[in-house]
RNA sequence: GGCGACGUAGCCAAGUGGCUUAAGGCGAGGGUCUGCAAAACCUUUAUUCGGCGGUUCGAAUCCGCCCGUCGCCUCCA
């Protein structure tokens, strides 16, 4: 029995599927810059979560958005001086780039805002008909005060919010509560047709409109970071409720915590010490990146320091080594090296919220009798093949760190040949001198069974 | 002010009433192996879970207070 934390309920409950297939949406990205880590974060607690609902035998169909229009991006395409498309084209594209780099898979769907214009805008016509959205001076806003169950995600209440800080009445609005959801068009903007005349859409609208068209009106899973929940979530939820009529909208609401940069501080786009994906790739592996996150539950603040990821990368190269083994032993004399168990506290960890933590936990430990048993001479190959699955369930690519060491990998085999004939000959000082020429190239080695592996660092 | 999270070894981080006299990883010390290393393995590194009280046969886990850190309250994964 998988069990999930639910952000609505507050408490873990066991995940039930409504239909075959398990509909799960996640709040994507606004394409106006390169992904952070945090949106790595995000990306590959999803991640997990679609291949480790596979690994159980479910069917996924995940939809992940991208928002493509928005006064980020028109203000920084305006800054550019280049057309709004070009931006998102460039940054959609960029974000792929990232994604593929961490091994995280494609969602099954990757709608943008600009293509589902119509169901947007249809979606708005139904709130209004309906009427919990009215239109004013060309724009139309989400009547808050229609829900009475508005602030049910985010336990806020209305009137204290609203107590917090002080709003600007917008002119059009009844309340300050209500939302934009569909704004009005400003001079040099993108804008589309409407009923209300032209304009664009608000936010939180276009994640309620492609779920719909994207998934249907009720769904399993839908996830996003911790900061998403209000007002984004909320909004969301009042929207797409108060259309269909289907409550909940979504059966399950899933938050990632945010990352925390090494002074204690969020990290946060606003602030400009966004950690860059592709900057990171450069320096670790995706296995490592991932290993740092996952190691830390999805719903808590992994600490975002290079060390802590470098950690991880060396973290990886024992699990790497022991998914190399296979071919030693295949042989396959001795007895096998017990796995089921491993499995199954790999599994019972996961189904706990996926508790990634006691999951890894479980594969340290495995990995450990995998070296055990190789020493012993026991057979090995069906517990390698199980890290390998296990591994797989968390994206771990197994490959190694990106090389920064500019020596090809010809040239390491040339230089371990050379060392092993000094070796051959007793020659020690030679061949220490080659190993420390190695090791100043960022190579390590390591002699066993009479034969010499290599790694880099 | 409202809503919420957190404080566990040198560092990261699980555990949330007895199965744990606290997982796993990194780091560090000792040992086995090795020409020497490395890797691997063995072993040591929290009698204790921010502090003080309370509930209980029993608490890191529940309750209260206090100290400290952080997030959200209409930009944010």
């Amino acid at each position: 029995m998988i069990q999930l934390y639910n952000s609505l309920t507050r408490t873990k409950e066991e995940f039930v599927p409504i239909g075959d297939e398990v509909k799960m949406y996640v709040c994507g990205v606004t394409v106006y810059d390169d992904s952070h880590l945090g949106h790595a974060l995000s990306s590959i607690v999803f991640d997990v979560l679609h291949r480790y609902l596979e690994y159980r035998g479910y069917r996924v169909r995940q939809v992940k958005n991208f928002t493509d229009v928005d006064d980020k991006i028109i203000n920084r395409a305006n800054a550019l001086g280049v057309p709004v498309e070009e931006l998102t084209d460039k940054y959609v594209e960029s974000f792929f780039e990232s994604s593929d780099g961490l091994n995280v898979r494609r969602a099954e769907v990757h709608p943008r805002a600009t293509e589902d214009m119509a169901e947007i805008i249809g979606l708005i016509q139904r709130l209004v008909d309906g009427g919990s959205a009215y239109s004013s001076n060309g724009s139309v806003y989400f009547r808050v005060r229609s829900d009475p169950a508005y602030g049910k995600l985010s336990g806020q209440n209305i009137d204290q919010m609203l107590e917090a800080t002080r709003h600007e009445m917008e002119s059009g609005k009844e309340d300050s509560a209500d939302f934009a959801m569909w704004k009005a068009a400003k001079p040099d903007e993108p804008s589309w047709g409407s009923p209300w005349g032209v304009g664009r859409p608000g936010w939180h609208i276009e994640c309620s409109a492609m779920a719909f068209k994207h998934l249907g009106e009720q769904i399993d899973i839908h996830g996003g970071g911790m900061d998403l929940i209000f007002p984004h979530h909320e909004n969301e939820i009042a929207q797409s409720e108060a259309a269909s009529g289907a409550v909940p909208f979504a059966r399950f609401w899933m938050h990632n915590g945010m990352l925390r940069i090494a002074d204690g501080q969020e990290m946060s786009k606003s602030l400009g010490n966004a950690f860059n994906v592709k900057s990171a790739l450069e320096e670790f592996s995706s296995d490592a990146i991932r290993l740092w996150i996952l190691q830390s539950h999805y719903r808590t603040n992994p600490l975002l320091e290079r060390e802590l990821i470098a950690a991880a990368e060396r973290s990886m190269r024992r699990i790497r080594m022991v998914a190399e083994i296979e071919s030693d032993t295949s042989d396959g004399t001795g007895e096998p090296v017990e796995f089921r168990e491993f499995e199954e506290r790999f599994t019972a960890a996961m189904d706990d919220d996926l508790n990634t933590p006691q999951a890894i936990a479980a594969i340290f430990d495995l990995v450990r009798e995998i070296f055990k048993g190789r020493d012993a001479g026991l057979d090995v190959s069906g517990a390698v093949e199980s890290i390998r699955e296990l591994t797989g369930v968390l994206g771990f690519t197994l490959q190694n760190p990106p090389d920064r060491s500019g020596i090809s990998d010809d040239d390491v085999e040339e230089l371990i040949q050379k060392r092993k004939e000094a070796r051959d000959n007793k020659r020690w000082d030679d061949a220490d001198a080659v190993r420390d020429q190695l090791i100043e190239a960022g190579i390590s080695i390591a002699d066993a069974d009479g034969k010499t592996s290599w790694w880099r660092d």
